[in-house]
DNA sequence: TGGTTTGTTCAATCATTACTGAACATTCTG
DNA sequence: CAGAATGTTCAGTAATGATTGAACAAACCA
């Protein structure tokens, strides 16, 4: 299950004074931890990997090959997966001007972009149930009810779930530069 | 990919007088969209055929055999799918009396256990953001930005939802039973 | 009681998906 | 320009997950 249990040593940057070998121990853990995790919502467990160390790597950006050695996978693997990450919204390309090469980071507001990409599933059910209402449209009300209930509370989070990110943002630039007053996700080239 | 063409054969009830079996084919299509769906939000596609089934089946409930035989699958697969189901907590189980067959039937409520299942999930994320964290509690505070991101924006959500939740629940128990009052799904022993 | 119907479990098979590695661009560099 | 470094694509393989079907268990009935 757990093929590659080496690929920390070559980057031992993250190891405090107490626990010698323990964080890349738990380094390890965190990002086969995130593979899950993403797995579990129906994405691509090397993809959650990436992600995964994107969230803890120094610098926050790694290159592709850098990505294909610290998570001991094939480049092909990684290109793919940046590739979909890229797609889905959650990571974003670096390209420095100077350099050929090209770099990937967890982007600002990646979750909001996941919360989008969430919306277009809750539509689909939303357009599965007035579908299942079509096709029932001659029987009885109570036969009815399950598909309407389907399709009312979806219709709610559509809704809703809007309005709750808009809360979530102004909530966030209202606190979050108060602590990194310079950090300005928007147009960040900041690096 | 569609092997399986013909089970609505066995199954004509819902057909109308316009459409002759072309009905027949929408069921099996909102069938089969159903299980992409699920397949989307990493359930298996044949608990997704299942609940498409029972969304529209008529009656609402229908036993395994039922189900192997509409769905044209085997009872094993039916049986560990409806387990899942059930464990989700979208499907419930109905035995009659003096019946020996078990029935299923779509939860009502099934959508809120859904959502309640959502919210392990996120969770995880939130708990996962803080474990990375903890890796990071020595890095500067620009380098722990992804991560405290991360586990807001989930904290948020999860103190959101349930009141969304909530507010769903009170539109619904208001608007709801005007239209069928005699229905109250609490004690739901009505068929 | 023996026979029938119903439901579950599980080993084996089938299908799907993830992953690799090598061949092929492309871009920079000397 | 040749050579080196970087990235992508894709055919083949490995790993995973879904599905079947047969054997078993349990409940009911005559």
């Amino acid at each position: 299950m757990q093929q590659n249990l080496t690929y920390l040593v070559k980057y031992p940057s993250r190891q405090t004074e107490t626990g010698k070998t323990e964080t890349a121990q738990d380094t390890k853990h965190f990002i086969e931890e995130s593979g899950l995790l993403f797995e579990m919502v129906a994405l691509p467990r090397m993809a959650g990997r990436i992600f995964g160390w994107l969230l803890i790597s120094n610098p926050p950006y790694q290159s592709l090959g850098e990505l294909a050695e610290v998570l001991q996978a094939s480049k092909g693997s990684i290109s793919t997966m940046t590739r979909l990450l890229l797609q889905v919204g959650v990571i974003e390309r670096m390209s420095l001007p100077s350099q050929r090469r090209d770099y990937f980071r967890i982007k600002p507001n990646a979750w909001s972009h996941l919360t989008r990409q969430r919306m277009v599933q809750i539509t689909a059910f939303r357009k599965l149930a007035e579908q299942g209402l079509a096709l029932m449209a001659t029987e009885t009300p109570s036969l009815r009810d399950r598909l309407e209930e389907m399709r009312d509370i979806h219709a709610f989070c559509e809704r809703e779930l809007p309005a709750m990110l808009e809360r979530w943002e102004q909530q966030r630039t209202k606190e979050g530069p108060s602590i990194a007053p310079e950090r300005n996700h928007a147009n960040s080239h900041d690096w």
